[in-house]
This record gives C-alpha cells, sequence and structure tokens, in this order.
RNA sequence: GCCAGGAUGGCCGAAUGGUAAGGCGCACGCUUGGAGAGCGUGUUCCCUCACGGGAUUCUGGGUUCAAAUCCCAGUUCUGGCGCCA
C-alpha cells in the first residue's frame, strides 16, 4: 500500500502511476478527499481530547484534596465533553476506514524505467540466452502432454479421477524427475545464499492482505472451508498461492536490523490457484494448472539497494535455466502488465518448443512464464509492518521486499519434455539433474497399468 | 478439547481505579589529558509549517467522570490433564 503521505503530498505521480498501468477503477481524488476530510475531525477531536484530559486529571486532584463539590462540577463538564468526541471520533474513524480500505486498492506505482503499454505484448525483451546453437530437437517436436502420457510419467486422466480438472498426477520417473529438480534448485539457491525455510501452506487472510493477493483477486485463491464469494474475516484460511504469501509476511510487525539485510530466503512449497476463467486449448497440460510446486526465493533489503538488487535476483533464478541449458528470454514488463503490488518487475520465460505461437520465437514453439522477479519497494512492508533499523539508535523504516519464482516446476518440465526431447521419443535427462536422478540419463518411459491399456493396444 | 497462570518500550521489570516507576542496551551532548564513571537528552504511531496536541500497557468490546488495573470475548505463550499421525 502507498503511504497516505506520499498519496497526499505526490498526487500526480500516483495519477500518472495509475495510467500506465491502465487502471481505472481507482478515484485518488476521492482518498484525498477523504484524507483532508479525516485530518480536519483528527484535529477537531484532538483538541476536544485535550480538554478534557485536563479536566480529568483536575478531577483526580480535587478529589485527592477532598474538594467534593468542585469535583462533581469538573466530573459534570467532562461527561458533556464526552458525548461530543464521540460523535466527532465516530466519523473520524468511518473515515479512516475508508481512506484504509481505498487505500487497500490503490496498486503501487511503477518505477520511471517501465515502459508504457497495455499487456505482454508490449513488453520489452531484454536478452534472450540459450539459442546459439539450440539442441538438435526431432522433426516433430511432440507436445509434453501428449509425450508424457506415452511415457506414463503424466497422468491428466487420473488426476481428474481423484481431484477433477487442473490436477494431474506424475508417475515413474515424471515424480523422480519433479523431486530432482527441486532438490537441485535448492541446492543451487543455497549456493547464491539463501536460507531456507519451509512455511505453512494455509495462509490467513491478513497475510494474503499483506502481500497483496487481497483484497482484489480473492477468485484465484483456493479458501478453506468457505467460498470465495463470501464476506472473510482474518482468521479465514487459504491455500498458499504462492510461497511469496508466508515468507514475506513471516517478520510481520517485526523490525529487522541493518546488518540482517539483505535476507534473502527460499522455500519450497506446493502452490494452489483456481486459474478462473483461465481454459481454452493453449492450456492443455501442465503450462495452468490447480496445483504445482516451487521454489520461491524471498528477499528483504535496504531501499536504496533494492533497484540493483532486482537484477542479482533476475540472475539468481536464470541460474536455474541456464544450468540446465535450456533456452529462454528476460523480458522488462510493460506499466499494464504488471503485478498489483510491484514497481518493476522481469519475467523469465523458457522456451517450450513444441507448439508453435504466434509471438513465440522465430524457431517455433512457445514461450513459458517460468519466473516473475518484481520489487515490491516499500508497498508490501506498509501493509505487513515490516521495518528495518538501520542503525541502532536509528528509528525503524519500511524495508523493501523483493521476489521471483526460482522457478515454477511443472513449465521447466514441460521445457525439458519438449526440448530434451530424442526422435525415439525418450527423453534426455539434462546434465545438471542426474547426480539428483542416481545417475539417470534418460527417461524411457513405463508400462501402462490397467486393462483399458490393452483395449488400446498399448499392452497385451 | 479441558483446567490453571501469563502477555507492559529494542530488552528486563514495577505500578489493584486517579492518568505508565526503575534498570539495561544503543545514540548524542556535557564532563575528562585520554578512557571509564557520572550527569543530561533521545530511543512507538498519528495530526501540525511550527508551537504543541492526540493515541498507545496482546486485540476487540463493556463498566466508570477516570481502566495497565474491574467485567466479557478473542489471539497467543507456559504448565498440567486428555486425545492423536
Amino acid at each position: 500500500m502507498l503511504s497516505r503521505q506520499f498519496v497526499r503530498e505526490h498526487p500526480d505521480e500516483v495519477r500518472a502511476g495509475l495510467a500506465l498501468r491502465g487502471t481505472e477503477t481507482v478515484d485518488i481524488d476521492e482518498i484525498l478527499e477523504t484524507d483532508a476530510e479525516w485530518r480536519e475531525l483528527k484535529s477537531r477531536g484532538d483538541d476536544l481530547r485535550h480538554e478534557r484530559n485536563e479536566i480529568s486529571s483536575r478531577i483526580g486532584e480535587l478529589k485527592q484534596a477532598g474538594d467534593d463539590e468542585a469535583a462533581e462540577a469538573a466530573i459534570e463538564q467532562s461527561q458533556a465533553l464526552k458525548a461530543e468526541i464521540e460523535e466527532i471520533e465516530e466519523r473520524a474513524d468511518e473515515l479512516e476506514d475508508r481512506l484504509d480500505q481505498s487505500l487497500l486498492t490503490v496498486p503501487n506505482v511503477p518505477q520511471e524505467a517501465v515502459p508504457p503499454g497495455e499487456d505482454e505484448l508490449d513488453n520489452e525483451e531484454v536478452r534472450r540466452v540459450g539459442f546459439d546453437p539450440v539442441r538438435e530437437l526431432p522433426e516433430e517436436v511432440v507436445p509434453h502432454y501428449d509425450l508424457g502420457e506415452r511415457l506414463e510419467i503424466l497422468d491428466f486422466e487420473r488426476g481428474v479421477t481423484v481431484s477433477g480438472g487442473g490436477f494431474y498426477f506424475l508417475k515413474g520417473d515424471g515424480a523422480r524427475l519433479e523431486h530432482a529438480l527441486v532438490q537441485f534448485m535448492r541446492d543451487l539457491h543455497r549456493e547464491q545464499g539463501y536460507s531456507e525455510v519451509f512455511p505453512p501452506i494455509p495462509v490467513t487472510s491478513e497475510s494474503m492482505t499483506g502481500t497483496g493477493q487481497l483484497p482484489k483477486f480473492a477468485d484465484d485463491a483456493y479458501r478453506v472451508g468457505g467460498h470465495n464469494d463470501e464476506p472473510y474475516e482474518d482468521d479465514d484460511l487459504w491455500l498458499c498461492p504462492t510461497a511469496e504469501v508466508p515468507v514475506t509476511n513471516m517478520y510481520a510487525d517485526d523490525t529487522l536490523l541493518g546488518d540482517e539485510l539483505p535476507l534473502k530466503h527460499q522455500a519450497y512449497t506446493p502452490n494452489f490457484r483456481r486459474e478462473a476463467g483461465e481454459h481454452g486449448t493453449e492450456t492443455r497440460g501442465m503450462v495452468r494448472v490447480h496445483q504445482f510446486n516451487k521454489v520461491e526465493l524471498v528477499n528483504f533489503v535496504e531501499p536504496e539497494s533494492s533497484d540493483e538488487r532486482l537484477t542479482g535476483l533476475v540472475d539468481e533464478a536464470a541460474a536455474v535455466l541456464d544450468r540446465l541449458e535450456l533456452p529462454y528470454r528476460v523480458s522488462l514488463l510493460c506499466g499494464g502488465d504488471l503485478t498489483f503490488a510491484s514497481a518493476k518487475t522481469y519475467d523469465l520465460e523458457v522456451w517450450a518448443p513444441a507448439n508453435d505461437m504466434p509471438d513465440g520465437p522465430e524457431q517455433g514453439g512457445r514461450w513459458l512464464e517460468v519466473s516473475s522477479a518484481s520489487n515490491f519497494e516499500a508497498f508490501q512492508a506498509r501493509r505487513i509492518g515490516l521495518r528495518y533499523r538501520p542503525e541502532r539508535h536509528e528509528s525503524a523504516e519500511y524495508l523493501h521486499t523483493l521476489n521471483a519464482s526460482g522457478v515454477a516446476l511443472p513449465r521447466v518440465m514441460v521445457a525439458i519434455l519438449e526440448y530434451y526431447q530424442n526422435p525415439d521419443g525418450t527423453v534426455t535427462v539434462p546434465e545438471a539433474l542426474r547426480p539428483y536422478m542416481g545417475g539417470q540419463e534418460r527417461i524411457e518411459g513405463h508400462e501402462p497399468i490397467g486393462e483399458a491399456a490393452v483395449g488400446a493396444g498399448r499392452k497385451e
């Protein structure tokens, strides 16, 4: 959330930021009006309270002096003030609530370097890595969902059987590959100075609000024990939509010491997303699912260094793709494509060669976003109450938070199954992963299970 | 789940209805030949150009002219009992 003071003092910057994002639903003028009105009431209430405090302490003195008559008069005076104060403060509280509610819906102000634009087509490609040369691919690259089912390492149908659409089973070497990727990433990020946490998976509404998932994006998350459309309280729980939520909130209302920063945490967790209204042919397979694993990188830094840290963070996430030797590109997001809380974001998109998309690279295939590295500046810290003390004697300030996926598992697996695919339908295990798969070099698939396979001629 | 006892500043800790002691830490100033000790000031949030003011004893309600203090509800910690993968 932006600070009231900032909005009050830089309304034009806030308006410009909204325009760059294409946000039209936020009325800054109304917020400024409410703020002015609130300050007026607050100041009047403070004055009346001051008067009453003085009378009140006089009552104490008079009582002790034994002057009951004067005390009685003062008590009456105090009582008269009480009603007036109550009325004014009630109105002030109401305005303040409204102000806070409104401010929660104002997105972060994009940094100057953020290019204008409406959607992902206006993002600026920063660099492209790993295309020169690319690995030799089969004539026709089989999409991961077909290949995975053929190899019996992915099973979408049985995911539907137990949990419904958008859920899937990993089987045999598929499951093994998943775990290998997780361990590989954790080791890599540990080398990069990340200390690991394993957070709780259900998170409170308060935490969801802290990082900016609520109040606007309730439909994207799964709520435990209630429907998303119903009103929610602070003690409602939601299934972790990204480890950003528990990890960024873990030091809520705490003050970190200056010499503890930058603090870098990594967290491997499952993530749950409803993906409401995101159905279509391009979402076949594991590209858009309701549950997936991800290793998340969260940074807590001093304000002066957050911009520099963002580029470092991009490199740390990209190192995963570098070591897996997967081609990818890095893009700077335009204003219209920024998420709510972010002031600046770089996307990492891996190359999945099977399905040709119009906006894919000239080699064919498509880009799959595997990580978004964002600088939230103090936007989340202010909502969460996340401060640091630069020096022991100095007062605490809001710190800056950043995060990036390091990286999302299913899409990397898609890239591996398609990019490391061989003409004979097997998949080569990237060298970096082999130590995590007992030295296995190739995924050759498994026998299907169940009599349906016999009928289909895939089993005797 | 039940019973009991707790929650006060960065930390420790006092105050049982009259408006939050004291100590430690840290910073600055004074003092000193220097260091230490000593003394002073500061070390939450909000409003105000400022002077100043308001709020704040885990959270939310209530009683009262007045609540850290009394009452109700919740959160959480500790101990005991019960249950449990």
